[in-house]
RNA sequence: GCGGGCGUGAUGGAAUGGUAGACAUAUCGGACUUAAAAUCCGUGGGCCGUAUGGCCGUGGGGGUUCAAGUCCCCCCGCCCGCACCA
């Protein structure tokens, strides 16, 4: 009899999988297909253990959507693009591709060993120059159908990484990379046009029925729509070439609360004023400090200075506003300006206060009593759907909601004249323009005579110059000596490339896509996008809820509109789910001057609920860390192979928490895996010994058994992994235990090895080819659960009495209500209860439970 | 401030409104062994009890229900996202 040697018969059995070609992805019409993909990793150059569960989900799924009779799509790559390629080159002196391929190389070498059932015929790097090319061929297209433009902007400047960064990329003020502190700089860059998008993105938002409410709402709050009113106020006495102030507002139903005109310190007639009153421009210079950091945020003390300047009510020309140039109103939202409606907005309220300006309530609660603004009370903001009773409405019933009475004074205000309703959106265009080498290069050429021309076709791919130097910041395509050289594409004449490459993000907005065909000349080949579109299951972290997801979803629909996915698949991701990570407890002392000092686990004993390295001082254990490499509490798939096998891995991974949520490293828990592991396959060994004959305990086994089918096939369907492996521990036990006959173990046994299968897809195929199963068990049907071997003949029904469980009978299954009552009032405890009287009712639900209520 | 999520034994966590704590880890006890490892069996929410058993128990308080970890209301705590957004 053989021990389970995981170092030797993994690779047996990856090797056979390979030599079937199992897992490459076939177009068949006799099947259905299925789609599965997880985000692909970042070359970083070693792999991570939240990439191993995150790939093992995706396995899991994939496992059994082949063994339930699915073509599936299971592919991997790398997102290869990117900032540490080049910060590597510049420490080391080496070039980003080689210090790119080969880690991509070194990762590919530590994930084969898992096991993956991946398509590796299919695997691609974004920095392979057949995928940049055919992306460039994408931009152009996307240039054809004005998806993407040029225009000056001001831009998010990283001054470390000397780049460019999108809004979404700029966090808390600081780049998202680098972490400087980002400035503001005007240049001429590339926007792809998702905004014309806004409404669709958002709307779709809601069919998305098998994505995560949470990502659905990030998205939303970051498309940011708001229906409002365009108007504006009329200035009493023109001011320079000024009459008018321009405002848009999402209340335009509590017009007549108007109190003053806010502007913002970059308001042009902010502007105006500064160059002619010092007074004025000390303000706004103050005014201006404010509001970039946090801090400061969180202080935020309301500034407010008085114009002098007067407007005009549109509702009544004798009623005149005062005009105040405000710190907290920001002139890249909206028009710059606001009306004051101190009694249903705090901000505002907290500025009539400071500035003694007047609150007027224009809607109170429907019912109850309350206390108005204008008393001191808090500004009156309730949801908008919510319906109040109005002391001013304009066009509107007295009692109506917020929603209905912003639609009736929009309606009224356009019928007179005084602006327009307006959609407005949160979500600006995504700039691409990158100041980089390693990335994709943008396919324009820049003529004198011409101006700004995009490539032809036939030069793509517009390939990255190999020698570059990285001595000093800044873009080397800038200062290559002959690179930029080339020939106008319109007219011929001398001319220079485009030397900014694009986003990284531009890269992973399609790859999935990409899968489908990798190998086609045009970006896609539309048969087969057509077949494995969409993804029906995407997995990911939740970090990239908003950028990578809301871009992919865009590129879809601009590659639609260019013809190169079919309008079936402008929502790419059918299923999304996003995974917990993997986390380790840190272990930490403190050094002399109370610095921390962090220790590797190999150094730490665990005992008594306490840690203690080898000279006997605790340790302060932190649990459940995310992993950091500078908190040595990284945990290294490499190493774990190698300690206990891959299977062990995956079934740790999956197992103890639920996959959404977190699950803590334990070296505990790892030995476990691998103790539990062993013990199946010493059950397998003893189980394909065995001869003993037919009995009594099949039946029960094989009850079991289809239990086990159920209920882990359950828990797979519905990312359960964690309950599914519940299930297989209980139903090991079971059969550990069971003295049924030969054959029936040997049957449960090879049951539970394919239930197994999608989790440790090594040792299942070792026990299937132990006890003779046909062909591999990779290809083997998925089993399925007779549903008369569910039900057994006799149920055992839980009595409760008022609510408590206190006792319990066996019943027939079908036996007639009427029966269950007879016998559970039969039962001693309830005799006992009742103590001669009868109970006031009696509840039997079949087949669940009976409570009797005394 | 707004929005969302979560809170269950020593620990990770189970539980279509229907037997709370599945499964696993720690612990403790036992078998096997000269011994250890490995393996196997048992114990594994709290309190009372020799025991059959009883009482309490899912962050706190209230409610709906024959029945609440689960549904509703209020409060506390933690986590995540967004935010001077007009």
């Amino acid at each position: 009899m053989s021990r389970y040697d995981p170092a030797t018969l993994e690779p047996k059995w990856q090797h056979e999988w390979e030599k079937a070609g199992t897992f490459v992805a076939r177009r068949s019409a006799d099947k259905p297909k299925y789609y599965v993909l997880e985000m692909f990793p970042y070359p970083s150059g070693r792999i991570h253990i939240g990439h191993v569960r995150n790939y093992t989900m995706g396995d899991v799924i994939a496992r059994y959507k082949l063994a339930t009779g699915h073509n599936v799509l299971h592919p991997m790559g790398f997102d290869a693009f990117g900032m540490p390629a080049e910060n590597a080159a510049m420490a080391s002196g080496g070039h980003p591709a080689d210090w790119t391929y080969q880690n991509i190389a070194t990762m590919v070498a530590q994930m084969k060993p898992l096991g993956f059932g991946l398509d590796w015929s299919r695997m691609f790097a974004t920095c392979d120059v057949e995928y940049y090319g055919q992306q460039q061929a994408l931009f152009l297209d996307f240039l054809e159908r004005g998806l993407v433009y040029r225009r000056a902007a001001v831009v998010n400047w990283d001054p470390v990484d000397m780049t460019v960064l999108a809004n979404e990329q700029v966090i808390d003020g600081k780049g998202w990379r680098s972490g400087a502190d980002v400035e503001r700089r005007e240049l001429t860059q590339w926007f792809f046009k998702i905004s014309d998008f806004s409404g669709e993105l958002l709307d779709a938002l809601d069919r998305l029925d098998d994505w995560p409410a949470k990502v659905k709402t990030m998205q939303a709050n970051w498309i940011g729509r708001s229906r409002g009113l365009q108007f504006g106020f009329d200035l009493v006495a023109p001011m320079a070439d000024q009459t008018r102030i321009e405002v848009y507002t999402t209340r335009p139903d509590t017009l007549l609360g108007a109190s003053f005109i806010g502007i913002s310190p970059d308001h042009p007639i902010a502007r105006a004023l500064e160059a002619a009153d010092p007074a004025v421009a000390e303000f706004c210079a103050r005014a201006r400090k404010g509001g970039t950091t946090e801090e400061a945020i969180e202080k935020a003390e309301k500034l407010g200075l008085d114009t002098g300047l007067r407007v005009r009510h549109p509702f009544d020309a004798e009623w005149q506003l005062p005009v105040w140039i405000a710190n907290f109103i920001l002139m890249d939202y909206g028009t710059g300006a606001i009306f004051g409606c101190p009694a249903h907005d705090a901000r505002d309220l907290d500025f009539a206060r400071k500035y003694h300006l007047p609150v007027i309530s224009t809607f109170v609660p429907r019912t109850g009593a309350h206390a108005l603004p204008e008393d001191g009370a808090p500004a009156f903001v309730p949801p908008k759907s919510e319906t109040v009773r109005w002391t001013l409405p304009f066009a509107w019933a007295e009692e109506a909601s917020g929603e209905q009475a912003v639609e009736a004074a929009i309606g009224f205000c356009e019928g007179r004249g005084i602006g327009q309703g307006v959609t407005k959106f949160r979500l600006r265009d995504w700039g691409l323009s990158r100041q980089r080498y390693w990335g994709c290069p943008i396919p324009v050429v820049h003529c004198d005579a011409c101006g700004v021309v995009p490539e032809t076709k036939e030069n793509l791919p517009i390939e990255l110059p190999r020698d570059v130097s990285f001595d000093i910041p800044g873009n080397p395509l800038d200062r290559h000596p002959t690179w930029r050289d080339c020939a106008c594409p319109a007219c011929g004449a001398p001319a220079r490339r485009e030397t900014d490459t694009m986003d990284t993000f531009v890269d992973s907005s399609w790859y999935f896509a990409r899968f489908t065909a990798p190998r086609a000349q045009t970006p896609t080949d539309m048969a087969e996008a057509a077949y494995w579109m969409n993804v029906d299951q995407y997995i990911g972290g939740i970090e990239h809820a908003i950028l990578h997801l809301l871009y992919s979803r865009f590129f879809a629909r601009a590659m639609a509109i260019c013809g190169h996915l079919p309008d079936t698949a402008i929502e790419p991701f059918d299923a999304l789910f996003t995974q917990g990570m993997v986390t380790h407890a840190i272990y930490m002392t403190r050094d002399g001057a109370g610095r921390p000092v962090y220790h590797y686990p190999e150094e730490v004993t665990l005992r008594d609920g306490g840690g203690y390295l080898t000279d006997g001082r605790a340790v302060e254990i932190i649990p459940s860390a995310k992993m950091s490499k500078s908190k040595n509490n990284v945990v290294d798939p490499v190493a774990i192979i190698k300690a206990y096998g891959a299977d062990t891995a995956r079934w740790f991974v999956l197992s103890d928490s639920p996959p959404e949520r977190d699950v803590e490293w334990t070296a505990a828990g790892a030995e476990a895996t691998a103790k539990h592991l062993a013990r199946v396959h010493r059950l397998a060994s003893d189980i394909a010994q065995e001869t003993s004959p037919a009995n009594g305990a099949d039946g029960d086994l094989l009850r079991e058994m289809h239990k086990a089918i159920f209920d882990v096939t359950a828990g797979i369907d519905s990312f359960g992994f964690n309950a599914a492996i519940a299930k297989l521990y209980a139903f090991t036990n079971t059969l550990g235990k069971s003295t049924a006959g030969g054959t029936a173990r040997r049957q449960a046994m090879l049951t539970l090895a394919q239930l197994m299968s999608p989790m440790t897809p090594h040792l299942a195929e070792e026990i299937w080819a132990m006890l003779g199963g046909a062909g591999l068990i990779a290809n083997a049907p998925w089993p399925v659960a007779d549903a008369a071997m569910l039900i057994s003949d006799t149920v055992t029904l839980p009595i409760q009495i008022n609510g408590k469980r206190k006792s319990e009978i066996t019943v027939p299954k079908d036996m007639p209500k009427e029966e269950v009552e007879k016998i559970a009032l039969a039962d001693d405890a309830v005799q006992k209860a009742l103590a001669g009287g009868q109970p006031k009712k009696l509840i039997v639900v079949p087949g669940r439970i009976v409570n009797v209520v005394i």
